[in-house]
DNA sequence: CTTGATCCTGTAGTCACTACAGGATGTACG
DNA sequence: CGTACATCCTGTAGTGACTACAGGATCAAG
């Protein structure tokens, strides 16, 4: 009775579950000590089991991490996703105030990078005598 | 014999040079606690002066940490600019890498605002009835 | 001389992990 | 069966870059 080790099994180790979501055992040991997670049920030695539903919680939390959703935001979206998973509005309340300060964040991210290139791109690697990087940051804080 | 108490004073107090600069009162201590800024004078009574020296220190760091610099790069840089100012080519490296790593950042932010914006563009407020920002989220995985 | 603002030190909390110690299992091979 | 070695467990502490607070000292004004 060998149990299927490669993906797509039914019953997960916590290992192959890492593998699989490409998160850390100890981010998802993390997840379950801060209740994002529900504790899993465990082998008869206390090893943590981890079936379809779960693979798929982690997935969302991944998922919305990488989108930069803070944990609050995600643990908010899966208890309106949870029992009900009823009121969309409350979802849409939640991404597109996280929308905007991705917006927000990007026009920053937008006007840094001019900076940056302008200010590498003319100091041509130590052909000048001053550093036009070190001047630029020493003297933009009102430009 | 009045000091001056208003910006542009060659000597201020902690509170001013907060004020002035943008940075948390506990930032600044907490700077010179990791050395990102040398201890400055202090009165008879143990309270910090600073001088228009430390005034350009702190707005160089503000102003790398706005631009994203780790503190570790910017005590690089501080290192690199302070008592030689002489090798433009090291601080080039280091923020050449930051620009590319902004780049980065910044092309993933994109993706992630449209994917954003059609999410919640298509979830309009609690008209259908399933919600498909969490489909999104839930199904995103490797799409 | 009292009030209130500002300052001081030192410690602990935040977020989202990550790392490690020290031990208990599980699996593979001979 | 023994012995390696991988994987798992718990619990604690460290990271980066702050932020908050306790408990007190000092300052400037009225």
């Amino acid at each position: 009775m060998r149990t299927i080790t490669s993906s797509g099994a039914e019953n997960i180790s916590i290992g192959e579950l890492s593998k699989h979501s490409g998160v850390n055992i100890e981010t998802i040991r993390y997840y379950e000590r801060i209740k994002m997670l529900p504790p899993p049920p465990r082998t008869a030695s206390g090893r943590r089991v981890y079936g379809p539903a779960e693979k798929r919680s982690l997935a969302f939390i991944r998922r919305s991490r990488d989108l930069g959703f803070t944990l609050e935001e995600i643990r908010a979206m899966l208890a309106l996703g949870g029992p009900e998973r009823a009121s969309c509005a409350d979802v849409h309340k939640i991404a597109s105030a996280h929308l905007a300060s991705v917006r927000s964040k990007l026009s920053d991210l937008v006007k840094l990078e001019t900076i940056l290139a302008e200010t590498v791109a003319r100091c041509s690697e130590g052909a000048t005598p001053d550093c036009p990087v070190l001047d630029i940051l020493d003297a933009g804080r009102d430009g």
